[in-house]
DNA sequence: CATATCTTTTGACATTGGTCAAAAACGGAG
DNA sequence: CTCCGTTTTTGACCAATGTCAAAAGATATG
């Protein structure tokens, strides 16, 4: 929980009323590897802070999975498009690792969007910086190369070769995984 | 003034204190085709409203420019990269017809933001429209053919084709011209 | 109506990356 | 250490798309 309260500070000031009502509206889930958070089909009404492991997000495209996303240590994790609209989930979420997850219902963050003026100011900040990596991946994508597109990505997640398998990784980045492993063997040539 | 003023209506209610506050903070702007909105390397200090007209954004990658985005009326326009983080814009926006708009200084905004919490949440609210819009668009860009992804694009903004030129939107596509146009050609026959 | 300019289409060819299949490397369990 | 299952790499081949160049079509101008 301190380690959710401390993201949150760090993006802005929070006041002790928020401080309190956020204390009270989170709870804490330990879940095992392998399992899902979300599943395609169901509609997701909670909104998770994830304090320690790594997942994934992944769609089912024509009957194969598209991970399209990863979740790290202080990211936010939810099926963006069903908790916003209520609608089904269009994408699945599975556990790459043992985590640590802190939970609230869209219910109870409703309330706390309401009653509190930051709270609103903090989540539309969170949106903004989500915002503006979707952008920028989404420009990259379309117009790199495979080996741009994976030097790229150890730049700026260079942990992430140790902790997810390459075939989702090849998936995140748009290409078959034959395709990475060659453009990993050009770099490292 | 009056159609952006329906445009926030219509997504949530607004009391009158905003609405006037709302009158005050945009300054209504005619601009003719062809002109810059905002170029890259400039810091863009303005949000604006497409009441007429429409424009693109583009990047500039590797000495080509690279057309990621269309506005048309009712749109929300910035560089937002650049309006939120105040550091230079990585893309200009060129107008494709005669425009008209309605500009927001970034510092007005955010007086708007402090002073009304229902600011704050409109503001929100758009930006969950605009993730969820980027985010299927980027999810088809990269596992859809050409075909396909035109066909979609058809379907969307069906009066896109009269109204912007085709090499603009092959780029916007993720694809050369030359695709496109056989792409054109392959749906009609 | 003729010309100049800009946009779109067509053609030929090269390159990238996908697919399928097999081999190699890795990692855990006994 | 050995065996088995999983992950990663390699190879051969093919389809989709990019590139460059030229032709055709459209639009504006005098």
């Amino acid at each position: 929980m301190e380690r959710l309260l401390q993201h949150l500070t760090d993006m802005h000031h929070i006041d002790e009323a928020l401080r309190d009502d956020l204390r009270n509206s989170f709870r804490e889930l330990r879940i095992p590897k392998g399992e899902f958070l979300i599943r395609e089909g169901r509609i997701c009404r909670h909104l998770y802070f994830l304090e320690q492991g790594c997942l994934r997000g992944f769609y089912n495209l024509d009957g194969r999975e598209v991970t399209h996303w990863f979740g790290f240590e202080n990211d936010f994790v939810t099926s963006f498009h069903s908790f916003t609209t209520r609608e089904p989930a269009i994408e699945s979420i599975q556990l790459l690792e043992d985590c640590i997850l802190w939970e609230i219902p869209k219910s109870k963050l409703d309330e706390l969007l309401a009653a509190h003026h930051k709270a609103e100011r903090l989540l539309r900040m969170a949106y903004e910086k989500y915002y503006i990596r979707l952008e920028e991946r989404y420009v990259n994508a379309q117009f790199k190369t495979a080996p741009e597109l994976y030097g790229r990505l150890l730049e700026r997640m260079p942990h992430i070769i140790e902790r997810v398998p390459l075939g989702y990784i090849a998936s995140y980045l748009g290409m078959s995984q034959e395709t990475l492993s060659r453009a990993r063997g050009r770099l490292s040539r």
